[in-house]
DNA sequence: TTATCATATGAATATATGAACATATGAGTA
DNA sequence: TACTCATATGTTCATATATTCATATGATAA
């Protein structure tokens, strides 16, 4: 049996997966969209709503909820004038709350 | 009581587990990263392993190991000529290997 | 149908990041 | 001690990213 340490079969991560693993933590990986998340963790808001509340411009919450929807991280629905946003992703979800409650006992 | 959507209430995380958390997911946002993250799984390794079996540039592989080792994500030693990096924390390589998990099943 | 309001988009800019090269460092060993 | 080898560091460059301002879009309500 081979060394682990030297093991000649060591398989490498395929390149799309290596893809989405980086562009999913890319997601997490800044402060603003942290904020963002963590809000949504209460519910759905307003993109008003989540400019109002976590003092950002609306251009730059319309922006980064965008990314966040490429990703499908959010989901968003129309009532009346305002679209309505929501998390849309358990796996990460639980991810960013578990390194959360991580940093807050550290 | 108040409405969800419009509570009052709610607690911004504080700046300081906003930058620890931000950073955390930065170190893991970069494919590099993710490959050399990726193979200590398997166990420990010198500069030179990483930098042979990721063919990646030595002065690379250090950076990237400085910037993971600032986080305390790996731990070093010395023996002989070489310096063997390995995994430093148990809770951010569980998420790393749920989302590699996560991206190989989709 | 038109006006209005909420949201989205485009362009510009400042900053951050990743990779490369050249070279310094410093522990091990001859 | 002096040399050698593995690793670390400083600098530079190209690219990516976050944010802003100005404006477009498009659905709703008058």
């Amino acid at each position: 049996m081979v060394e682990e340490l030297n093991n000649p079969e060591y398989k490498e991560l395929d390149e799309e997966t290596l893809f989405i693993v980086s562009q999913t933590f890319k997601a997490l990986a800044d402060p603003t969209r942290i904020r963002i998340l963590h809000l949504l963790f209460e519910g759905e808001f307003s993109v008003n709503d989540i400019s109002e509340t976590l003092q950002l411009r609306q251009s730059n919450v319309s922006h980064q909820l965008r990314f966040l929807k490429n990703l499908r991280l959010v989901k968003y629905r129309r009532d009346g004038k305002s679209i309505y946003y929501s998390q849309d992703d358990e796996h990460v979800m639980h991810i960013l709350q578990q390194t959360i409650n991580h940093a807050l006992h550290y």
